[in-house]
Formats: C-alpha cells, sequence, structure tokens
DNA sequence: TGTATAAAAATTGTATTCAGTTTGTTTTTT
DNA sequence: AAAAAACAAACTGAATACAATTTTTATACA
C-alpha cells in the first residue's frame, strides 16, 4: 500500500502564519486537501494517510490532524481501522450499489421540493453549470467534468431547501465521484452527456413525476456504466501473477 | 443553562477496570449513556455537557470524552459550538419540518426494498415489535414506547438491507425521537396507535405504492400531532414576563 | 444600589509526552 | 539457505501539560 505524497495535495498553503487570531481552521484545511485529492484521483483509494505526514506539512500536532481524519472518516472519505490508521476508502462492488440506491432515493426526495421552488433565476444557475460540465468535457479535463457533474446535482439539492437532504446527498455524490473514478469503464467516459440539459428542461416544466423518472434513469445509466463485477480483484490479482 | 447530574445517565458502570487489553470501548460508552440518556429526556435539550465531568464518571482523559462528544455531534444529538463545548440539540420548529420532510423521503425510498425482501419470518418480528410497542402504551411507559415506536421503523431498514439507508435513518429516528419529547403536545400522545399494524399487512401484501401512501401518511401525522408554531418561544417568554 | 472594571476560576483548544501495537529488519538457529 | 526469533523503527492510542477563551466572582466607582 504505497503512501501520499506533498504533491498530491493541493498547495497547503505553507504557513501564513494565522494573520488575527490563533483560531484554527487548519483541521478544515487538512479535510479540504484530502477530499480535493481524492475527488481528483491525485489519492488512490487505498492510499495510506499518515498522522505525521499531515503534522509536517501543515505544521500542527497530531490532535489537529485526528480531528481532520476522523471527520473524513465520517463522511467516508476515508477508511480508518484502529491501530492501523487511515486510508483513502476503496469502496466494493456491493457498498457501490448501495450507495446507487440510496442515492437514487435521496434525488427522488429532492426533486419534487426543488420544482416546487425552481425559480427563473435558479433554472439559469443550472444551466450555467451543465455548458459548464459540457465545456470540462469537450476540452478533456476529466476531474474536472466529474466535479462539475456533481456540482449540478448538489446545486439541485440546494434549491429543494432542506439541509438534511443536502447533508445526505452532499456524503453520496462525493462517494459516487470516488466510485465513478475507481470503476468507470476506460472507453465509456463518453456518456452522460446531456442528460442534465434534459433534466431542466423537465423541471422548469414543473412535471414531478417526470423529472423523478428521468433522474432516476439518469442514475442507473451513471451506474450501468461502471465495471462492477466482483471478481475484478481476483481476475486482475490472477493476471499480474501470470496465472491467467 | 443547567448542567447534567450523574443520576441522569446510565448507571456507567464504575471502574470494572478492562478485563483483557487496554482497548477503551469506553468512548462508546459514553455516547451510548448520553444517547440513551437524551432519549429518554433525562438530558433535557439545552443541556451543558461538560468535558471534565464526563472525566470523573468514566475515570478516562478528556480524550476520549471528545472524542464521544464529537460523534454525538456528527449524529446531531448534540451541538458543538467553538470554545463553548456540547449541548443537547434542541431543533427549531424550522429543522424539525426538515427533518420530518427528509424522513418522508429515505422512508419511501426504503420500503420498495424492505418489502422486496420481507419474508413470513421477518413479518412476524415486525409483528412482535409492533405488540411490544402496544404493551408499553398500554402500561404508560411514555419513554419506553417511543424508543420502541422507533425501533419498528429501524426494522425495517435493516430488512431492506441498505447500510447508507439504514444509517440515514438511524439518525433521523434518533431526532426525531428527540423532537417528539421535545415538542409533543400533551393531550395528544396517545396517538398512532394500530398505525403500525396497519404497514404491516400492506408490506405482507406486497403493495409498494400503497405501503409508500401509508407510511407517509402516518409520518405526516406524526409530524402534525407536533406543536410547532414558531413563535412559541416569544409566547412564552411574554407570558412567563407577565405581558400576555 | 447599580454599573463598570478587574481579577479569578472554570472550561475548551492544542501540543507534547508516554505507552502500546504493528511493521520491517537483523540476527540466530537449524 | 530458510525459518524462527529478537530487535528496532514507525505509527497509532491515550493521558498529561500548557495556552487561550469564556464565565463567574469580586472590587471599585459613580
Amino acid at each position: 500500500m504505497n503512501a501520499f505524497s506533498e504533491s498530491m495535495l493541493d498547495s497547503p498553503s505553507h504557513a501564513p502564519v494565522l494573520t488575527k487570531r490563533g483560531l484554527s481552521d487548519v483541521d478544515k484545511k487538512i479535510y479540504d486537501s484530502v477530499f480535493n485529492a481524492v475527488m481528483n484521483q491525485r489519492l488512490p483509494p487505498g492510499t495510506k494517510l499518515t498522522e505525521a505526514h499531515f503534522c509536517e506539512l501543515f505544521n500542527v500536532s497530531r490532535t489537529i490532524v485526528r480531528k481532520a481524519l476522523q471527520r473524513l472518516a465520517y463522511d467516508h472519505i476515508v477508511v480508518i481501522k484502529p491501530n492501523h490508521g487511515a486510508t483513502v476508502a476503496s469502496p466494493t462492488p456491493q457498498e457501490t450499489r448501495e450507495i446507487f440506491t440510496a442515492r437514487r432515493g435521496v434525488e427522488a426526495a429532492i426533486m419534487p421540493l426543488a420544482i416546487a421552488r425552481a425559480s427563473k433565476a435558479q433554472i439559469a444557475v443550472l444551466r450555467k453549470l451543465a455548458k459548464d460540465e459540457h465545456a470540462a468535457f469537450e476540452s478533456g479535463d476529466r476531474a474536472n467534468w466529474i466535479s462539475l457533474g456533481g456540482a449540478f446535482h448538489i446545486a439541485l439539492a440546494e434549491l429543494a431547501g432542506n439541509t438534511v437532504l443536502q447533508r445526505f446527498l452532499n456524503e453520496l455524490v462525493s462517494r459516487c465521484s470516488l466510485i465513478i473514478a475507481l470503476y468507470e469503464l476506460p472507453g465509456n467516459v463518453a456518456c452522460s452527456h446531456d442528460e442534465h440539459d434534459r433534466l431542466i428542461d423537465v423541471i422548469a416544466s414543473k412535471d414531478v413525476a417526470q423529472a423523478v423518472m428521468i433522474m432516476e434513469q439518469h442514475l442507473l445509466a451513471i451506474e450501468g456504466k461502471l465495471n462492477l463485477n466482483d471478481e475484478k480483484e481476483k481476475i486482475n490479482l490472477a493476471e499480474i501473477l501470470g496465472l491467467a
């Protein structure tokens, strides 16, 4: 299991020395650094995250580092095993299916709320996001494209105005981004190209039942494009060992 | 804001001295103590939870206590404010509405999964729970009755076999129990008496659409019996000051 | 007496220290 | 040379110590 190097993280803004008060947002910085690095695949699943390493990078004690890592563990971005520390989460196919099922449920709950509160201005915001996503895809910026794809759904959840569902979806979208990065089939990358556009149209038309249906299809399509055969690891292992 | 006393917690099993290894389940014990005390209204919302107090009660350092309190905060049972420590959460009416809305969504997502996997044996388990709940109600054990009411829904989530939705519902049921204890109208306590029985019947009949509908009505009925007028505090304040 | 101010106590935030576990390396034994 | 044992290094777990903040109490002053 390989460890991470400093270059994998966003510039940790080395020692701007706390302008005024000693108030520590540092744990949040650490959280964000790891979170972004995982989402952008700079920190691959399974990577060991050693506490002492972060202490040096951010010039804080292990107390702070541990707090950040525990929060990441709460959000299922990393996994903490007793006496073995933190590693970047690597969801199994089974977990992946559960996550997608849960996400379909949560997005279905969000949709009627979002539609009820969707003004023209807010629909314009959604269209802007879809446009950015398009651009990222065209320019081949894969990491940014995955990120923007998530941002669209997050925006929808914000629109719904329910902080609880918003938090649930945040977790699910994060984990899905990690999963997509992990399991997406090489060729199939080009996929849900204008599905977000179709979603916006039906949201604008205020047709709840139709919107829920399209959303579900959208999510099923994403899941369907993953390579989730459970024997993946075994096969790879056999191949790597030259026993295939 | 009043603090808690030892009697509010379940017997913290004073110093059984760790039989074999020094492995610390103590933080979980602290978590459970506070959790149960909150659910049973021995620790009312707003109660200050001082770290040092738990250190004495459980004979551990603040490190452990803080870990337990942070987990409680993550599950929204307590609220931690910087430099002000932990207090038992006291959801506002607005938050309450959001929690119930989210819960309706999550339970709706759980229902089809649970129905798909409901064997006769598992339905029998549900019936047993409903029976216990009845008994608790008849015997006037209010705390236990609220707790068992939640347990029924938790059991349904387990049946669904999706760990993510299970975790979401766990949080929501806990928070709802807290809310019910807080906001339930004095007279209206007697309410959803045999609604769980009706739910079991429709689950046994495998009618998904009907089950989702009944579940939603059930949850709306619970919410409807709460006293959620936002001006509650103001009115009380005015009354208390003799200005009504 | 009431209010403003200052000192003290209590409480939380963070760093450091010590203890226990795991992991990797070297040494010993066969 | 291979396996087992012993040692060393690295890392995590938890308690203690120190620093900063908040709250309470005491004091001074109008």
